[in-house]
DNA sequence: CAGTGGTCTAGACCACGAA
DNA sequence: TCGTGGTCTAGACCACTGT
């Protein structure tokens, strides 16, 4: 058995125990690296498993802190079809851009157009003060519509009344579609995991792996009306889905 | 830009453009270090990146090998409820063993049980010659069903006739949970990535992030009736989950 | 500024696979 | 057996955070 994995074993088990409580910063790495009598790109393997667990968080430059456990973001991929409630992360704030671009070989694949098409490309970016919770590519192709920004993401002009919640996963984009008279009817979700890339592990702040979904929403007639590129880290993100049986459907439809 | 991320991008690109093809073993991680003037363990951090992106497959003492892009295997989340058809990776083999345990913390907050309560405990691992693809834990409650193997799983007696496919993901437990009048009419998919544990690092050859899918199925009084726990290596799988819009489940039924 | 984590070196030794 | 990847050392230097 692997070293780092021992040390890695042994404090999961002293942070449950509760040697360090809940945004209680650990015994610094090369401490933790003497106790064990190891090297420090050892000990900090070992740190890399906590993380990628979600136990701890590790800020440069200041430490690695216990974090809460199920503390973690949730893309919930039926929210926007099956129209569910629930809390939207109010502590994040969600930050959109939108631009014009042509699709690159990676759009085309996902959006199954030609290379070089027009399309929207609306970037949502949530984050707490410190780093970036999650990343929303969305893409929609200009042959299927052609809009501005969702309201909720223009800046307020003087007032300070309370601006309505944007979604960190696009749902908005979904949203003008459907006003626009191209309605949403399915999507399918792909859901990978990998390492994050420079500027992602800048932006996110973690080297740990990230969860990476593509999206595909199609419209009654089965075209692709707009794809999506999501990333999370996955210490900090979780994905949920729920199946329902289809004879359930029609039971309670009759 | 850390060098283990510039080296990655050049051998990215060096693979895309043909200079291997894929099956062919990259050159030694030594020769590769010395080619680009680093030490072992940042060329090594490089390929682990490529081994992330499933671009690479990493076989300790015989190689680095260039992999087939989407040659994933895929953990459906809707093939078992809206009784989807597809091909079910015909070369794996699948294998299944079960046993009786008492709810260990983390599966009695799974099925919402009390701890140490019965439950049945069925393991589902699939794998080629090489290494395991992916590995699944069911539970299901005594209180709620009790019943051995499925009849797929158990050894042929001198026969040589075909062998049903198992699902690896222990889609036989709900059929049988089915067949025992308990139907399972909704599930819940949480879906992490992580670092593997010695044990998953070792049966999966890969120290590349997992995907871990827990899953927990419900009948139609909204009681807990299975559980499960997936993994996969992200390497070489994916999780793919289709929704469909209410409305049009209404309208096709009205 | 001091203290922290992030990256990297130039080796070493071990475990595994194929011949 | 020999070449391969997996793990680890004992440092070094840099980047970042907070005082």
């Amino acid at each position: 058995m692997p070293s780092y994995h021992t040390i890695a074993d042994d404090l999961r088990r002293r942070i449950t125990e509760g040697e360090w409580s809940v945004g209680d910063r650990l015994t610094a790495e090369a401490s933790l690296a003497a106790h064990y009598q190891v090297s420090t790109p050892t000990l900090r393997q070992a740190l890399l498993v906590l993380q990628s667990e979600g136990l701890i968080e590790k800020l440069h430059g200041s430490g690695n802190y216990v974090r809460q456990p199920r503390e973690r973001l949730t893309y919930d991929g039926n929210r926007y079809l099956l129209r569910q409630q629930g809390p939207l992360h109010p502590k994040l704030k969600v930050a959109a851009y939108g631009s014009t671009t042509e699709a690159s070989d990676a759009i085309a694949s996902l959006l199954q157009i030609d290379l070089g098409s027009a399309v929207s490309e609306y970037v949502f970016t949530s984050s707490d003060e410190r780093s970036v919770a999650s990343v929303a590519h969305v893409y929609v192709p200009h042959q299927v519509a052609r809009f501005g920004l969702p309201s909720a993401a223009l800046p307020l002009q003087g007032q300070d009344a309370p601006q309505p919640a944007l979604s960190p996963w696009g749902d908005d984009i979904r949203q003008m579609l459907s006003d626009a008279g191209v309605h949403v009817v399915s999507t399918i979700d792909r859901i990978t995991a990998r390492l994050p890339t420079t500027e992602e592990a800048k932006a996110m702040r973690t080297t740990a792996p990230v969860l990476a979904v593509e999206r595909t929403s199609y419209d009654d007639a089965g075209h692709i009306v707009e794809g999506s590129v999501l990333v999370m880290p996955s210490s900090r993100a979780e994905a949920v889905f729920c199946t329902r049986a289809r004879t359930m459907e029609l039971e309670s439809a009759g």
